[in-house]
DNA sequence: ACCATAATTTGGAGCGCTCCAAGAATTTTG
DNA sequence: CAAAATTCTTGGAGCGCTCCAAATTATGGT
């Protein structure tokens, strides 16, 4: 790889001018400049090297995106949720002219990933490991972090998930609902795990504030019905996995209406039960939750609690490239009601 | 910013000791360790500064992924096929443990971004200009580029876009199909272009060769019916542009049939049709191209020529990671026969 | 011609790190 | 207990570049 310096040997001007060439024709000369073209073409010399400069000037133009959870960058791509939110960040830094990069953080390459990531600041998926911020502040580098509750000294966005879980729950048992499933977010890898009501150590806290916050609301929007929480099944299971479906209706027969923690989710539940010919929402009721692009495409569409995810990944972008004093943003939920939920009209099987 | 100089003074060991103590703490003495380490905590040093190690090691441990045509990055994550083909690339990152840098390729910034990108290789979308893979190649880099024929030095991966145009024509001319509207892919920013039979200049060869591909498979579809593609509308359209149903069926409302180059295209048409009261495929039939998983969720479900996208994005980042001798890959298509396409039965209007 | 002024070109000084050969300290061996 | 072997630590040599003050060369006015 010829360098700057052997360009300007073979053209007998030194490192600087060459360097101008590149970077400053302006300033040269043009038969020279032409002169030292020439031989960085016969040298087959394509421009200064990145990484020199990058040493020299300290910018990567680069922000990092790092998944929640546990979850690889594959993973954030399948699902609705993390393609808005990747989109909602790339518009920013399309805006901006800086590159997105995904950063692949494994469960225990994840601290190195943030060590050693070629940005200038992160946008953290949410996550329920505290070291993780550690791991970023050490770094002293602009962040954010999603969906989790860092304090004030630290930039986060995140939604009001417990007000949109319990406006989830009041729609429901407003049109008469009093059977419910919950699917709830499980955060490490496998098929989905049922609690059922009584059994002990049912996951009412995951450690994750997102799935706590909005368990929580559901809890609150039961108990202003008269139900308790307590009662309800709940189902863990990864977003996206197709089993869910089967499983939710093998062990939740009574239930008339499932509340979810994302569209995905609830997608996965009327793939189902278009498998059963169980009606959505004639049977079973089916909200969803984030309200992406996709929940207004199923049939029926669904009804869900929505936020504007891209809105939520271009401002996520925005703060780590303004890097402005640390704040806590709360977007508001809205519950967008559609055809996947309508009054209970009679029990499945 | 403390470096390891700093820690190394405070400490009262070398620079290299300090290194040592980050990156292989096994070769020295724990005491030793702990007291570099407490030096490194109170300086508040998060570890050796990337930019270091990469200007010494030259890895970036990343590649490139730039989008197709003049398109931005956010442009591709809204499209149905772009996610997937990042998806894909995304998954091969994912295995690799290496990073997937979006870049930012506005038409003048193309080149720049290619020389100054900090990556160790790029997956290039497609292109009528040649520059860019000069620019790439001057970069001395492995790349592969998507749907173009760049010759048997360079890494290439297409589908067989001629072949699926044909199935595409074949399959609707043997339902019955005697009129027809193509939509073409509008390679400038702006609202859809109508091309009605007859006209001048009409773009049959747009410089793209995907683009010029198909529409030469629609041509050579449309000759064994002993049809002409001459006589058939062409509309330029950029997928995802909602405004082209509209056009679409006002200007082309004598179409039992309509062609098009991406299920995004597709799509529109289909929601245009539920706008208008337009029967698909009763009053007439769409059909799409790629096969992205959106395909199969619209109502009706959508005939399209599929190919494996996101199979694709997957063995473009092998091909960079792996940097092998190149190789030009032309992918296989399928008419997949979905709902969306059937015998004409009435004429619109 | 000659000097002031303007236009170009130069090369040193890092940017922060890792590698590595060599030196220092410690432990083992005979 | 000295010599040999082993374990640690050190600091020089870059990696390729950009910035900048200083040196060189060209231009212009008298």
């Amino acid at each position: 790889m010829p360098t700057l310096a052997d360009v300007g040997k073979a053209a007998g001007v030194s490192r600087g001018t060459v360097s101008n060439v590149f970077n400053r024709p302006e300033l040269v000369r043009p038969e020279l400049r032409e002169r030292v073209e020439a031989a960085a073409r016969a040298l087959g010399f394509g421009g200064p090297d990145p990484k020199g400069r990058l040493l020299r000037d300290g910018k990567f133009n680069a922000i990092g995106f790092m998944p929640p959870g546990a979850y690889a960058i594959a993973e954030v791509m399948r699902s609705p949720y993390g393609r808005e939110l990747v989109l909602g960040a790339s518009l920013a830094c399309d805006e901006a002219g800086t590159t997105l990069s995904l950063v692949n953080g494994t469960d225990n390459t994840r601290f190195a990933s943030i060590r050693e990531a070629l940005v200038d600041g992160f946008i953290l998926g949410h996550s329920a490991d505290i070291g993780l911020i550690t791991s970023a502040q050490r770094r002293r580098l602009p962040f954010v972090i999603l969906e989790s509750d860092a304090g004030p000294d630290i930039n986060s966005i995140k939604i009001d998930g417990r007000s949109g879980a319990v406006a989830a729950v009041r729609h429901l048992t407003e049109l008469g609902h009093r059977h419910f499933g919950i699917l709830s977010i499980r955060r490490t890898p496998g098929p989905p795990i049922v609690h059922m009501p009584g059994q002990a150590k049912r996951p009412l806290l995951a450690g994750f504030p997102l799935d706590d916050e909005r368990l929580d609301g559901f809890k609150q929007g039961l108990a202003e019905a008269n139900l308790s929480i307590d009662d309800v099944p709940i189902i863990e299971t990864t977003p996206g996995d197709p089993s869910v479906g089967a499983v939710v209706f093998d062990n939740v027969p009574e239930a008339t209406a499932i509340l979810t923690m994302s569209d995905w989710q609830a997608i996965t539940i009327l793939d189902e039960a278009v498998r059963r010919g169980i009606e959505v929402p004639g049977h079973v009721s089916v909200i969803g939750f984030d309200g992406t692009a996709e929940s207004a495409r199923t049939t029926p569409p669904l009804t869900t609690i929505a936020h504007d995810v891209i809105g939520k990944g271009r401002l996520a972008a925005r703060m780590v490239l303004d890097n402005e004093p640390p704040r806590q943003v709360v977007l508001a939920v809205e519950l967008v009601v559609r055809a996947s939920t309508a009054a209970p009209r009679a029990k499945i099987r």
